[in-house]
Order: C-alpha cells, then sequence, then structure tokens
DNA sequence: GTATCGTACAACCAAATGGTTGTAGATCAG
DNA sequence: CTGATCTACAACCATTTGGTTGTACGATAC
C-alpha cells in the first residue's frame, strides 16, 4: 500500500457523513439513493462521498437494475487498523526501553 | 469525543508527513526545528504540520529553554484505535447474522 | 412510446489545506 | 550588549474539499 493510498484511506474516515455511510452499509445494503435520503444535502454531494469511500476501499458498488448498491468493504478497514496497529507496536517498544531503562538503574 | 475530535483525529493521519512525525516523536524527543531539518519544506510548514497534530491530541509540545520538545501522545492514537475496534465490532455483528442466516436455512 | 427513477458527471463556488515568505519575540552564546 | 537560534504568527498563494445546480443517459413502470 503507498502514501497515497494511506492518505486515502484515512482522509476518507475524517468526516462525519462518510463514517456513517460506513457504518450503515456494513450493516445493511444501499441504494446511493437510498443513503441519499439519510442526510440533509444534495444526491450528487453523497454520491461524491460513496466515491471517496470506494476510492479507499472502504465500500464497493454493485449495480442492480438501474440502482447501484453500496456494500461496507471490510479490507480498508482492515488496512486501516492495521495501519494503526504499527502505531501502537512502536510505543510498545518505547515503553518498552523505558522500562529497561529503569531496571537497569 | 464529537464527531469534530474524531474528524481532527483521522484528518491528521490523512498525511505522509504527519504520519511521520508521529513515528520519529514517539521513538525518541524532538525540538520542533529538529523535525524540520528532516523535511524538504520550510519550517514553517512543519511547525503547521505539528499544530495539526497537537490538536489532534496526537502530540504534546514541551518547552525547554528556547526550544519546544515535541513527544508523541498516546491518548490520541489510542482513542484512533478504539474507533476502528467500534467498525470491526459491527462487522463481526454483521458476519455473526449472516452465519446465523445459514444456519437457520 | 413516454414519463419517471437512479445514476453519472460537469461546472461552479466558498472554505479549508498545504505550502511559501517575512516579521517579531525569547532565549542562549560570546 | 550583540548576534545567532528557536519559535510563533501573519499574510499570501495554489490546490483540494465539500457543497451546489444542471444536464444527460440507461433502466423501469405505465
Amino acid at each position: 500500500m503507498s502514501e497515497a493510498d494511506v492518505d486515502r484511506l484515512f482522509q476518507a474516515f475524517s468526516d462525519a457523513t462518510r463514517r456513517d455511510i460506513v457504518r450503515r452499509v456494513t450493516v445493511a445494503d444501499y441504494s446511493v439513493s437510498g443513503l441519499a435520503a439519510l442526510y440533509a444535502m444534495s444526491f450528487a454531494a453523497v454520491q461524491k462521498h460513496v466515491a471517496v469511500l470506494e476510492r479507499a476501499s472502504l465500500v464497493t458498488k454493485e449495480k442492480r437494475g438501474r440502482e447501484q448498491i453500496v456494500r461496507g468493504n471490510h479490507e480498508g478497514l482492515q488496512k486501516a487498523r492495521r495501519l494503526l496497529d504499527e502505531y501502537e507496536a512502536i510505543w510498545r517498544q518505547r515503553v518498552g526501553r523505558i522500562a529497561d531503562i529503569l531496571a537497569e538503574g
């Protein structure tokens, strides 16, 4: 995963509407217009949010008749979690070093 | 934590320079100018990145003489991880429901 | 066929973002 | 005291972001 991919991933999570979309489509299927009905903004605005989530691999779209069904994509979420886990690991290493120093002294 | 706080948190993570700063200051102490020396951009630009990280609770600053020491702040990182864990939990619930339906059928 | 629905996409706009330079205030070294 | 260093912050600029409206087109309903 490139740095640009990571940028897209966290940037996608940095908007409350998009986080809400991710939650909704993980629980149930929604068409784009079904999602748009939930928010106080235009259809086109929601469409753009979905596109941002799609580029970040947090959501997939599947055509069904004239509708486009949006579904949660576990892949993107897992990537984000693994990344934060790496930072956590760096922290634990630091804490470990400090503990070692205290043990020596 | 407000939605705006979450916005700030993920937005702070959505830039490669800022992610690198977080890694660095978790491992060792850096002054702002010490960090600035690492990147091909102006001091002021790095200063702004540090400010973004500070508002997101991913970093703290502490004055030491004329320097400002930047340190990693575990609090923000933990918050981010917990948030992603919530999304993961929603996923597991979904997978569980599907498994139940399959078991019934 | 015609009207409607769901979607895509372009054009536009205001505000935020990520960068710059320049100025000014503290603090430290000599 | 003087000069160098570290930081803060304002002003500015180009690009991106998050929103809007309008247009066009495929799929569905009647």
